[in-house]
DNA sequence: CTCCAGGAGC
DNA sequence: GCTCCTGGAG
């Protein structure tokens, strides 16, 4: 068994599963994605409860600027996110805003376009792949760097060849994926933070840090 | 009060 | 390698 397997496997028995992406709509799981770039989650949070009222693709569009911008002030950097929301929704638009009609479209098609999108990068391009549109990808995050890293794997720094190591060596369906990242961020929270709490740590027994 | 965690583009 | 930002921790 590949190495990146076991991570996944001492991670799942030692969390158990994980049911993400906390978002009751597919639209608000979209939106949380840019938000929660280089952001804590209940930031992101307290800015989609203020979005609450506009969480449709019509809404959203409707609203301007300055008022989506206020909106998601709690997210940080809600300038940007609020044209990269825009750009978003702009790039939605040619499907009708609906997901059904992007079931049919290559999940390297979709990736591409999704990375040309204004504010859109690798990691959101895979967390939308995966969380929205349902394709099995694994999202390498900062979390995933430090915690394969701490393990003794040698990280590629490309984010692709990181990623298709980790797809080609893990057994994992579209829902496995989703598990593998939720578990990630599960993991770098509770012990693989940057200043590590190695006590009760499901993986020390690999680590390269280990009693640190 | 200062510091820190956290993606993407230029 | 610098810029964009917040809320919570220290």
């Amino acid at each position: 068994m590949g190495a990146t397997q076991q991570i996944y496997n001492k991670l799942y028995h030692c969390y158990g599963s994980q049911g993400w992406w906390p978002a009751d709509t597919v639209f608000e799981m979209m939106i949380g994605a840019i938000l929660v770039q280089r952001t804590n989650w209940s930031n992101v949070e307290k800015a989609l409860c203020q979005l609450t009222p506009y969480l449709s693709p019509e809404q959203l569009e409707a609203l301007p600027m300055e008022e989506l911008e206020v909106a998601i002030r709690s997210s940080g950097f809600y300038r940007q996110k609020a044209k990269r929301i825009k750009a978003f929704l702009h790039w939605y638009k040619k499907y009708d805003y609906q997901l059904a009609h992007l079931r049919h479209v290559e999940t390297e098609t979709l990736r591409a376009e999704l990375l040309s999108i204004h504010g859109i990068g690798a990691e959101t391009a895979n967390v939308l792949l995966l969380y929205a549109f349902q394709r099995p990808v694994f999202v390498v995050d900062a979390y995933a760097r430090r915690i394969f890293a701490r393990f003794g794997l040698d990280m590629p720094e490309k984010e692709q060849v990181f990623r298709l190591q980790v797809e080609t060596e893990c057994v994992l369906d579209t829902e496995g994926f989703k598990e593998f990242h939720a578990l990630i961020v599960q993991h770098a929270k509770e012990h693989c933070k940057m200043k590590p709490i190695c006590s009760g740590c499901p993986l020390v027994d690999e680590c390269e840090r280990r009693g640190v």
